[in-house]
DNA sequence: TTGCTCCTCACGTCACGTGAGGTGGC
DNA sequence: TTGCTCCTCACGTCACGTGAGGTGGC
């Protein structure tokens, strides 16, 4: 089997990025399944910052790096102000010992706080269960004809 | 032991009203755990209806009836858009055969969301933990020293 | 010319939180 | 007079969704 270099741009499906280094902003949506909007709007907030040409945005290695943390960020429940904090503690000359300090103090805490969620929607899960089976058999004891008449 | 009028006050903890039948907004926001601000908004939303006594709110046996499912609801996770079309269609005089229905089929269909939730919580979870576990590593491989000196 | 992709406002959504400024009755 | 509880605006929050109206290059 002969290996092209299609299969190498299929394997290698971390890259978004064009021969030229930049990809254009539904590349980049479609590829991490976000909207344009969602894009823009961390643009907004100051968690990414494209490059422009004219007024189109290109991005660059740096900036989906930087986006796959923020949607790694949202997946565990930070909000997008606590992902720009950590973030922007990020410093590439540095040892960056004050960044992981904070990520590691806010996992923590982000992770009690998950935790009770757990809890909470387990607890809603007992209620609906129990929910559903009261207005059935509310509904049975209500038309005792339907199941014998269907 | 004698019984007085107070154990079976204490004991009757469901009660909120006050003997004329009423309870004013800041009694039933303790009871029930919620803000003023939230009794309002349910208000505003059309979600209950209180009497007023001049621009004092008068809640009745029935609101507390209705603040009870709006909260159990809010609990399971729906909306206060669907828990006012489920409590809408109650009609004291009838079988209510299609407010049971509806309920029923909303509540099926929550379940299902509130799984899917639950296993996303699960992920994060396990995300969260591995980044814990990452950033424990850096930072201890960044100050050796720390462990030895400390 | 048509289609596609991109753009910038800017209001809407959801469930409240949070003052500001004021009233009534003990 | 002071305190307490109540009231009505009305803007703020969070993370986007959803048009409206318009542009650039194949």
């Amino acid at each position: 089997m002969k290996i092209v270099k299609a299969d190498i741009d299929a394997a290698n499906n971390d890259n978004v990025l064009a021969p030229d280094g930049y990809a254009r902003i539904g590349e980049l949506a479609k590829k991490y399944g976000v909207t344009l909007r969602t894009l823009r709007f961390y643009e907004d907030k100051g968690l990414l910052s494209p490059h422009r040409d004219g007024t189109t945005r290109l991005y660059t290695r740096r900036d989906v790096a930087r986006l796959k943390l923020i949607l790694l960020g949202r997946k565990v429940g930070f909000s997008l102000r606590e992902v720009k904090q950590m973030l922007d503690l990020y410093d590439p000359t540095g040892s960056n010992t004050k960044q992981l300090k904070l990520t590691l103090e806010k996992s923590e805490k982000q992770l009690v706080r998950l935790e009770k969620q757990r809890t909470a929607i387990d607890e809603a899960i007992v209620e609906l269960t129990d929910m559903i089976g009261t207005v059935r058999s509310m509904l049975a004891e209500r038309q005792p004809a339907r199941a014998a008449s269907s």
